[in-house]
DNA sequence: CGAAAACTCACTGTATACAACATGTATTTT
DNA sequence: AAAATACATGTTGTATACAGTGAGTTTTCG
């Protein structure tokens, strides 16, 4: 705890973000300024300039004379997505085995507790939320000023996705998050130990767990029903 | 030309991008609302508007109550930019050539024309601002959300390093330059033929012109003279 | 004479009032 | 009745006035 309340314009973007990456404020959504700006005691300038800061950093889009929207989420920023991370997950665990400070060490050893705890009594939300923020730490410690923006962004759409894709609660998933969970062990391991080669191959183990866990809903196997004998088909 | 004159608030971001770039403006500089205002016929709110988005995309730094100075380059960033560059200029130029659109070529032409036009009559500046429009359409051409952050602040740095160290026009110079604009050519073919790996390729020799470039003027020759018997050289 | 405290002043941050624009609705015209 | 235009309304963009903060300077006291 800083100083008490903090500003009630870090107070609104900190809202804001958290609503974008739980779905909360789903993409594409309208944001209303006159409703905002009352609900949290501040005018209209300062605002909207959280509102830019935000669409810098890939939470909003801001369209000129007709106000401000939850970026969206196309299937083409999907496939950008899933052509991406890998690239650059594996480049910032790498960087931040290398470059990890003691104190921040601490801090991902947190996060990765306060994630251990939302996956046992936690809803989906924090678990997105939890996970998000030990990635965030990573981020942090590779400390490049050149990764950190698309990575950030990238944070952004995975807690997203995995918002959208890990819902349903069956034991597959519940599997994966388990293992999820060991694998944020292990980084952590590898970063302490400045285990460079070890970090990079976690971030591609870790990569591939969430793809599969990803394709697994987007392409599920198919409904295994003889043409004509499909229950509780409706037509469109 | 779109309409004339375009938004005070857009001819105002373009003129700060620009001063930026061709350290016009150098890093570290503070900037002034009351003046910049009056100049661009703005009122600070819209300015501060501007501050905080190029802020975004890297360009400036905010500081709470300090004002807003054009955004650091120390020992550390010149490091990150090393270890981040070749793989992400890589990758662009590889979507580039996967998904440019020949409306995109025509205007990868149009800037590569523009940069050798710079090469024969322009200043630093010019060639500065004009390679750095080239880089920037590929960006557009590799149109990926997650990756364009991080190339726009490597764009924005690599110009301000060129324009440090590219500075003294010796011979040797010139000719990595002629050689960078031969290089731009070829990229344009491997773009145009939608050859990935040629593409990738290029982005390699490319990046690897212009850091010798810059290591030759980081770390050039030591002096052949013998201990003691150096001219010209003053105690500090 | 030096150091600490109080004050001054310029600049940043916020609120409010006003102007410009976009969209949806009603009216008019064919 | 359908289409087009004009209007009304709500929302976004900008200007200005004011409040809050930090840095430099002066003043005071050891």
């Amino acid at each position: 705890m800083r100083d008490e309340g903090r500003s009630p314009k870090q107070e609104l973007a900190d809202h804001l973000k958290m609503s974008v990456l739980t779905l909360r404020l789903h993409p594409g959504e309208d944001l209303d300024e006159a409703q905002l700006s009352q609900a949290f005691g501040l005018s209209r300038t300062p605002l909207r300039e959280v509102f830019r800061q935000l669409a810098g950093e890939g939470y909003l889009d801001l369209r000129t004379h007709r106000g401000a929207r939850v970026s969206e989420m196309s299937h083409t920023t999907l496939r950008d997505f899933f052509l991406v991370a890998p690239m650059v997950y594996g480049a910032v665990l790498r960087l931040a085995a290398a470059n990890a400070t003691s104190a921040q060490i601490d801090q991902l050893k947190e996060a990765q507790e306060t994630f251990r705890q939302a996956l046992r009594t936690g809803s989906a939300e924090d678990r997105t939320l939890a996970n998000t923020r030990f990635h965030e730490v990573t981020g942090e410690m590779a400390g490049n000023v050149y990764l950190s923006p698309s990575f950030n962004r990238l944070l952004i759409d995975h807690a997203r996705i995995g918002m959208t894709f890990y819902r349903p609660q069956t034991k597959r998933v519940a599997e994966n998050l388990s293992e999820a969970s060991t694998q944020h062990d292990a980084i952590i391991a590898a970063i302490e130990a400045g285990d460079e080669a070890a970090a990079a191959q976690l971030a591609d183990d870790h990569w591939t767990l969430s793809r599969d866990q990803i394709e697994l809903f987007v392409m599920p196997e198919g409904l295994d029903f003889p043409l004509g004998q499909v229950p509780g088909m409706t037509p469109a």
